[in-house]
Order: C-alpha cells, then sequence, then structure tokens
DNA sequence: CTATAATAAGACAAAGAGGTCTGATTATCC
DNA sequence: GGATAATCAGACCTCTTTGTCTTATTATAG
C-alpha cells in the first residue's frame, strides 16, 4: 500500500463529495455506505480535512459535508500533504538518517528523479477531475460490497 | 515512509555487504553495529533473504552472512519485491477494491504512468552500483549514533 | 421551546508492524 | 569430543494504525 489507509479514504471520500450537486451537504452516511468506509474512521477523517479548510462541516438537520474550495482547485496532492504529511516524499528511501542533497545516501539521486515525476503529476491532476469520472466506479464497488455481503 | 523498515533495512545491510571483500562471511552483529539496526531484528530480515536467496548464511565459528548472486546483477527492485511484496505497486491507489485496468479508479492511468517510471528506475540500479558509494555515509551514521547517544 | 437529526469528540478495542529476549541448533577449533 | 562462536527460530512485548462505541454538542423544524 502506497498511502495510508486514512489518506486513500480521504481522496475517496473527497472524490465523492465533489460528485455530488455542488453546495449540496452530503452525509457522513451516505458517503460510507456508497464507499463501503467505516463510519466512524470516516467521521474523523473529514473532521481532519474540516480542520484543513478543504470542507465545511454542517451541524444539526439539513446538515452534511460540503467541499469549501472549488473542485478544480483541489490537488491530490493537497489531500496526501494533510494526510500522510508533507514530508512524506522526502524521506530518504533506503532508511538512512541524516540524507540530505549534501550528503546524499547511495540511491538518493534517483529517487530524486522519481520525486520529481510523481509530484508532478500529483499536483497536477484536480478532485474535480477525478469526480468526473466516478460514476461507474461506484456501481462497481456496490457489486463487490453485494458480493462479499451474500 | 514509502518502503516498510524491514524493507529499507534489507537494502541497507545487502549494500552493506557488498561493500566488503568479496566471500568473506559478514556477521550479523558487525551489520547492525554499523547501520545502528535492532540486532534481532535484522537478523529475521537477514534470514528471509537466505531464504529468498539474496544471501548464504553460514553457521559456527566463522561463519556469517555472504552474498550469493553477484552484487551487479541484484536489482533493487529484487530486494523491495522480497521485503513488501510484489504487488505493493500494483495495488489502487486510491484503495479502491477491483480497480484493474479494465475498470480503471479516477487516478488509474497517472498512476501507470508513475508505475513504469519508478520500476524502470528500480530495476535499473544493482546493489554493486549503490555499495560503492557507501562508503563515507557509514562515517556519517557513526556521528548522528554517538551525538544520539550523547 | 422541544424534538430531532446531524456532526464532534474522546475512550476504547483489534490488528499489524516493529522490536526484544531466550533458547536451540550447528559448525569449527582445539 | 567438548568448548565455543556463530546463525536459526519462535515466543513475546510495544507502539502505531485502523476501526468501534458511546456520549456530547449543535442547528433546524415545527
Amino acid at each position: 500500500m502506497i498511502f495510508s489507509r486514512s489518506c486513500e479514504y480521504a481522496l475517496q471520500a473527497v472524490t465523492f463529495i465533489a460528485a455530488q450537486p455542488e453546495n449540496t451537504p452530503v452525509l457522513s452516511r451516505d458517503i460510507s455506505g456508497a464507499l463501503n468506509i467505516p463510519p466512524h474512521f470516516l467521521g474523523k477523517i473529514l473532521q481532519t480535512l474540516v480542520r484543513h479548510n478543504i470542507l465545511r462541516s454542517q451541524k444539526g438537520k439539513s446538515g452534511g459535508f460540503v467541499i469549501i474550495r472549488p473542485a478544480k482547485e483541489i490537488m491530490l496532492y493537497d489531500i496526501i500533504e494533510i494526510m500522510d504529511g508533507p514530508d512524506y516524499f522526502e524521506q530518504c528511501i533506503m532508511g538512512f538518517p541524516g540524507c540530505f542533497d549534501h550528503n546524499p545516501c547511495p540511491a538518493h539521486v534517483e529517487w530524486n528523479e522519481i520525486k520529481t515525476v510523481l509530484m508532478k503529476l500529483l499536483n497536477a491532476r484536480s478532485i474535480s477531475e477525478l469526480s468526473s469520472d466516478l460514476g461507474f466506479k461506484l456501481d462497481y464497488i456496490k457489486k463487490i460490497v453485494d458480493k462479499n455481503a451474500s
């Protein structure tokens, strides 16, 4: 697994919310139902996304979660940075303590090359682009969930 | 952290052994000492590398661990595959169940691009290339270890 | 103002990864 | 063949991540 579960769930959830009609609050329950995410775990993830100004939460009746910034401006990497930390990709690939540009580990240079490509791609794709692809995927998830249930 | 601790330690250990004079057994104790790896934890990792035909272990007096295959033929990815599993990079980046080429998740295409670059690089660099870079790195580790100890 | 429907928050349980300890096994040297 | 020096192997502990449960808090509708 490349990213943490929390990060995966966050990516899924934000993409799901972005795929709904704009400015109508989406229920945590609906998200966890559609994506098969443990409800309370999702709750916490949504809360951290609220704290980081990706979502706004509306308490009480007819409440739910809404995306604050335009989905076009939220990049894949923004979510990853929030969930897995800003230096997730900065750490030494071989685990050497104190591996920096001025004191590189034996794999430092190639990891930097890879990182550049990686960051470029993750910073280029927005959540709104992802959300438009989500539709038929949801049917697929339902199929799998149903199969596991039976 | 991109790879698991075990994987990082494995990369470090194999590189370290490759940096020693050929065909002289290297003690587990010496490796853990030089690289500051928990000794018994390293033991297990070395054992799995033996099981996967990267190393040979010599019991008894004047024993230790020796690299079986020429270090030039052992690629970075060989170690990663052993430690973190062959489908580490195959899994869906968004964590969607059942994400495949014929049923891609919204980020599937770009992840495939990244994966191609990644695999190419990890399959191109051999352990022997890494080992020749290791020398002064070891001094650096010692410095850090000493600093932490004081 | 009260009932209700939603999120917020924190305690807790379960699972997995990382790390430690102890004893068994095996090869070599004398 | 016995002492010794090394790996091998498995039980066990600890910490982090993941997931669950329960109780607040808050906003709205009537």
